[in-house]
DNA sequence: TTGATTGCAAAGAATTTGCACTGGG
DNA sequence: CCCAGTGCAAATTCTTTGCAATCAA
């Protein structure tokens, strides 16, 4: 499981630290460190929220999980599963959802190389409102 | 002059409102709160920081300057031209290109209908190296 | 055992806000 | 003259860090 991936990240298998990473996978979605802290303070668990931003960030090197910066001040993080991807945003209720799109993907690259740029890595974020019933009431 | 901009936005004209659209249309780039009021102050000017911050929050909500959220944690503004463009920035020297895609604005558009989003903002941002002389000396 | 890890509280960085004073119209 | 605007310092928000106690290997 995912303990593994924990040691493999040259990191000790410690209780915050599978408690995290599990909350991210069952989660699946993008949570921010204190949405992880307080989620794992409401399932009794013992954490602190220094603690939180460390593992997170720790989990972040070891390429476990990926951080994004969205507008509203707070990163959030979600599992790493290795596939590239971008996101629309809902600025009403805050649903995320994800794509890929080989056009754009290619077309970043070749503008990239028009300006003589070396692609470090990129981020697509499309703000709007998802207009789906249930919206806002977030 | 700039100062009917300042006008028709609703805000009084004043000499700190003034000296700051002026620096953003003089110095053209991507400028932190940070960054407007050191140059003031090295130009002699009496400014606060706070009111800097003010000054350029207004500024955007009457759309006289855009904020971008770049990675690093400052926000950084940059008078609005009226043309949407997306950026490339040099994550060595802090360099950062404009560039338009007709391309990906059209695909951001489909995919956004695809998902049921409408589209409120986007925003994209390549980071890499641009990899020239002078680069990383920043 | 022993160095990595944690929790807490304090420190930081970026930005906002309260308030008395100032200045533009 | 009078309220919008300013400067300063204090407050907020998000995140990081120092340190003694604790825990995994």
């Amino acid at each position: 499981m995912e303990n593994q991936d924990i040691k493999k990240a040259g990191l000790k298998i410690t209780l915050p630290r599978v408690k995290i990473l599990t909350l991210l996978e069952k989660h699946g979605g993008h949570l921010s460190a204190e949405d992880v802290y307080k989620i794992l303070l409401e399932e009794g668990e013992e954490i602190g929220l220094a603690t939180v931003y460390r593992v997170l960030t720790q989990f972040e090197s070891a390429g476990l999980v990926v951080r994004h910066n969205f507008e509203g001040g707070q990163s959030v993080f979600e599992i790493d599963s290795g596939t590239h991807h971008d996101h629309l945003v809902c600025i009403k209720c805050g649903k995320v959802e994800e794509f890929l799109d080989t056009t754009i993907e290619k077309r970043q690259e070749a503008i990239a190389k028009k300006f003589g740029f070396s692609i470090k890595d990129h981020a697509l974020v499309i703000y709007g409102c998802c207009d789906k019933p249930g919206c806002n009431l977030d």
